[in-house]
RNA sequence: GCCCCGGUAGCUCAGUUGGAUAGAGCAACGGACUUCUAAUCCGUAGGCCACAGGUUCGAAUCCUGUCCGGGGUACCA
């Protein structure tokens, strides 16, 4: 029960007001008034209906009003405003009542079932193997976790996944920069790649080669031995990066798989079958114009090198053949153009598709001193996740990038981030929980008996009541989530939830001389716990008792 | 050129899918701790919601055009 079933029960009610005067029903729409002395809930729909029911809008708001019969249990005071608005209010009593229910279901509040005995997989960060983690990939690595969470919390079993290509030209890159770092410690001349790694983590990988090998690998000819070197080490940062995070990947799926299974080829011939793949200029092509695209693009290069196309294409059959009813792919802004072609050629492979869904977030721009840097891994102009981490601390880092919309283009200015970390809004949620925990340690302490049943009457002020309805919309703002899959609701929401309470702490005490007030305060803290422990679970943030 | 995303207070951003008087935080200014945590609360100030049209009872939100920023448009990933 919560601010859901209210809906519900006003939204019945409204149905039935509106077909007893021979109204369409299909446009009832309920939202949160915006006006709080007039009500909780308003619905415009007389106005939107005055012109099929050649009625004003106020004749005809009144006109519902007096049809309409509402449970006294749950909602009180309908009233009629100036354009025409309905507007409804919660009674004391249901609210009082949902704090019952926020207590007995303690962890579990807001969780869902809606997602029930079905599968997901999360597929994100995916970043190929050739820097550190940056702070780029901190916001695509917290909003793929956040939203495995939500999707959690909504009774999905979640597998996180990472897939990188280590094949490509990249990689090799990657593995002439480290040689070329290598052959200058030896005192040999290397010539340093076009477009190579110049970042020092590279001289770092090549100092650790030479630790071990010493010259030996002075006249190698082949890049592998150094690639295989770097690939390692990289990863095993990025492992201990996300690891601070708290992020903890089920699956790293790796590109080459693919080739060895046989399924690029498999896919490609799959695809020719369908004609939508020919040989022109030495090349191999996919008829992207039959999506819709203007151009065709090439699948297979004339040196016989794959695009990335290809394997993505393998591994989003992989993963749609390992039948998830959700696939969630988190992409940059990079990808927007390029995914459908994928997900249209599995479709055009007779798979089904519809349950994907492709999240593209916007990238982080980095500032220094206020002029955007262009960050790159390959020149190394990028400030690390665990610089960041270092500075600010994990709980920042995380609030920080979910904080916003993904949509948005985010600007991140490294001189501004330890300052700003000071006054980062997750302290403000922390510190709501930290303070109830206090509360009910001290509460502890002077003796009061918790778990006595307590007498809710006494909750009455208006502090109270508004605190109460914000917790009664968490199961919502949980649904939201996973409904858009923007966790940044869920910080908004607790945000708001905080608020309620820091404004009832500085107008009302709990623990008090007067025992039946203190334990019908206590009661209504714990549940307000309850809700801050829940939300700030789902953003995979730490929940204080004490800062 | 074409496609996608964004433009909201000095700064960073919300805005519940078209609702009533556009909101927070930071920065500025003024108040509130002998009390369960002042990492808090209360107040003041700050706006042509990029710009111009349009759609309707009603637009920051939808449509068209323009300007600015980001991304894509490669036999780069």
């Amino acid at each position: 029960m919560s601010i859901v079933d209210v809906k519900r029960h006003i939204h019945e009610c409204l149905s039935k007001a509106l077909s007893s005067l021979g109204l369409e029903t299909n446009s009832v729409r309920l939202d949160p008034s915006k006006m709080s002395e007039l009500g909780d809930i308003s619905s415009g729909v007389a106005l939107s209906l005055a012109k099929s029911a050649k009625k004003p809008p106020m004749e005809l708001a009144e006109a519902i009003q007096s049809q309409l019969k509402l449970s006294e249990d749950i909602c009180s005071a309908v009233t009629v405003s100036k354009p025409g608005f309905l507007n409804f209010r919660i009674t004391t009593d249901y609210l009082r009542n949902q704090l019952t229910k926020i207590v007995s279901a303690s962890d579990n509040y807001g969780i869902s079932e809606s997602g029930k005995g079905q599968r997901a997989l999360v597929e994100f960060v995916s970043a190929n193997p050739t820097g550190p983690l940056t702070v780029g990939h901190g916001r695509q690595a917290v909003l793929g976790d956040v939203v495995a969470r939500i999707l959690e919390w909504n009774g999905y079993a979640v597998e996180r996944e990472y897939y990188y290509n280590d094949a490509g030209r990249q990689m090799r890159l990657l593995g002439e920069s480290v040689r070329a770092r290598y052959l200058e410690i030896v005192g040999e001349k290397g010539e340093f790649p076009e477009g190579g790694y110049e970042g020092e983590y590279i001289r770092d990988i090549a100092q650790k080669i030479y630790d071990v090998k010493e010259e030996t690998l002075k006249d190698e000819t082949e890049v592998t031995a150094f690639r295989d070197a770097a690939e390692e080490k990289i990863f095993a940062d990025i492992r201990s990066t996300l690891d601070r995070l708290g992020i903890h990947f089920d699956s790293f799926v790796n590109e080459q798989r693919f080739y060895d299974e046989g399924s690029i080829d498999e896919v490609v011939s799959l695809l020719r079958e369908k004609g939508l793949v020919y040989d022109k200029e030495g090349a191999v092509w996919l008829k992207t114009t039959e999506f819709g695209k203007e151009d065709d693009t090439v699948l297979i290069k004339s040196s016989g090198e794959p695009t990335y196309r290809l394997p993505d294409t393998a591994y989003h059959r992989d993963k749609v053949e390992r039948g998830y009813d959700l696939i969630v792919d988190i992409f940059g802004a990079d990808h927007k153009d390029t995914y459908p072609d994928v997900i249209a050629a599995i479709g055009a492979l007779g798979y089904k598709t519809d349950q994907i869904r492709v999240l593209i977030h916007q990238f982080v721009s980095l500032l220094r001193n206020g002029k955007k840097v262009k960050m790159s891994t390959r020149k190394a102009t990028f400030v690390t996740l665990d610089e960041l981490m270092e500075m600010v601390g994990v709980d920042v880092v995380r609030y920080f990038f979910i904080m916003r919309n993904r949509q948005s283009h985010l600007n991140f200015d490294i001189g501004l981030a330890e300052k700003e970390s000071d006054e980062n809004p997750v302290y403000y949620l922390q510190y709501a929980h930290a303070r109830i925990c206090n509360i009910l340690k001290y509460a502890e302490e002077m003796g009061t008996k918790s778990g006595g049943e307590p007498d809710l009457t006494l909750i009455k002020k208006d502090e109270e009541l508004s605190l109460i309805k914000s917790l009664i919309h968490f199961p919502e703002t949980v649904m939201n989530a996973l409904e858009n899959l923007e966790p940044q609701t869920v910080a908004g929401y607790l945000q708001w939830t905080a608020t309620e309470f820091h404004k009832f702490y500085s107008e009302h005490r709990v623990v008090t001389d007067d025992k039946e007030l203190t334990t019908a305060r206590l009661f209504l803290v714990s549940a307000v716990r309850t809700v801050l422990a829940n939300g700030l679970e789902i953003l995979g943030i730490s929940q204080p008792e004490k800062m």
